[in-house]
DNA sequence: TTCCTTTATCGCAAATAAACGATTAGTCTG
DNA sequence: CAGACTAATCGTTTATTTGCGATAAAGGAA
């Protein structure tokens, strides 16, 4: 990849919506904010006993959403505590919303 | 991947939704659906002047598109003229709506 | 049939993503 | 400080994605 000089460039809310549109492109992913919707926050250790994979598996896919920035995790020892970042929810959800209305 | 023995299943829902998100999980398959929700419908070729890229590369994401189901080509030779799959487009627009009211 | 135009497919290379087990790093408690 | 517990990271393997040029199909026109 990545083989041509220059590197097509798109407009931000292109990019934003496939930043988003990426983090959710893994049926786990998606499963887990699901998840985290019903529930409104949860622990790793729950999606460990809820999805049959492995700890480290569940927590790279946490690292994902976190970077995507549809979750953040708040410290609560000795777990820690992952909620929807409400503020990037309601960002995703109007790029999508837009994006579908054409 | 694919290493452990079961595969997990999600919800039908769970997995349609992941399956449009990827298909929207590259900037370049966005912009092509923004492109061809303006115009309501393109060819292949259009797309080639429009983006910098090969047109190998574009023939491909419009086949992730079609596969998807996003897209559909309609034969009008010697082109092919693709528009939005408007069934599938309103089915994957209410999917997200769903996902996001949470 | 032969040529021309358009688009799809093939074959390859490189980059990313996905999954796991094992290890490390934090953060309390005793 | 030592131990216990939770979650993140490391290192590896395998699969998938992205991109390109080159080639093949497919269709209509000459």
């Amino acid at each position: 990849m990545k083989r041509t000089l220059e590197n097509i460039s798109y407009e931000e809310k292109t990019e934003a919506l496939a930043r988003f549109a990426k983090a959710l492109a893994h049926p786990t992913r998606v499963a887990i904010l699901e998840h985290l919707g019903s529930q409104s926050c949860c622990f790793t250790g729950d999606l460990v006993d809820v999805f049959p994979i492995a700890q480290s598996t569940i927590s790279q896919h946490l690292k994902e959403l976190k970077n995507a920035g549809l979750i953040q995790g708040e410290l609560q020892p000795p777990k820690i505590k992952y909620c929807i970042n409400m503020n990037n929810w309601q960002a995703a959800k109007a790029l999508f919303a837009d994006f579908f209305d054409k």
